[in-house]
DNA sequence: GCCAACGTTGGC
DNA sequence: GCCAACGTTGGC
């Protein structure tokens, strides 16, 4: 089992919206990187647990957990001409973004700030806080999984 | 709103 | 294949 961890902007798409869809799950769609689709595609993997991270917000941190909930499949936007997620190049039989989907799993009792994870050295070799990481989606290990619940809990 | 850091695009 | 220009991310 791998550990991840996954960006979202809580005005766009938060943590609690995803706890309040009717199957607690939504399809990771909008991915438009390359090395994060890779991820989605090739290594992630059904019960994966997953770090639910809020950027570009107000307290930029871990939300909560979900996890992985589908194999790799079609991202049904890049067909979509009034998405702006809509690409040109991408055909049914040979599709450009691959997506997984996600579902809640548990609440954090508290939400754990990138404040707070740049407090603990135990946490300073996360990917996350490496100058000029720009990926949505980042592999996290299995140690720092633990240190971030704990931290939450 | 700023800006550093990076990914992507496209002309050559 | 190089690289300048441009676009995006995301913390501050």
């Amino acid at each position: 089992m791998n550990y991840w961890l996954m960006k979202s902007e809580p005005d766009v798409f938060s943590f609690s919206d995803l706890k309040s869809r009717p199957k607690k799950t939504e399809p990771w769609n909008g991915v438009r990187n390359y090395q994060a689709r890779n991820f989605m595609r090739d290594e992630m993997k059904v019960g994966d647990l997953i770090l639910f991270y809020h950027s570009s917000c107000e307290i930029p941190g871990v939300a909560g957990i979900a996890r992985v909930s589908s194999t790799p499949y079609p991202d049904a936007t890049q067909f979509d001409k009034k998405s702006e997620y809509y690409d040109a190049k991408a055909t049914s039989e040979n599709p450009r973004w691959i997506l997984i989907d996600v579902s809640y799993e548990r609440d954090l009792k508290n939400h754990v700030s990138l404040d707070e994870i740049r407090k603990h050295p135990e946490l300073s070799p996360m990917r996350l806080l490496q100058k000029g990481n720009r990926l949505s989606i980042l592999p996290v290990s299995k140690e720092e999984f633990n240190f971030i619940v704990k931290l939450g809990t």
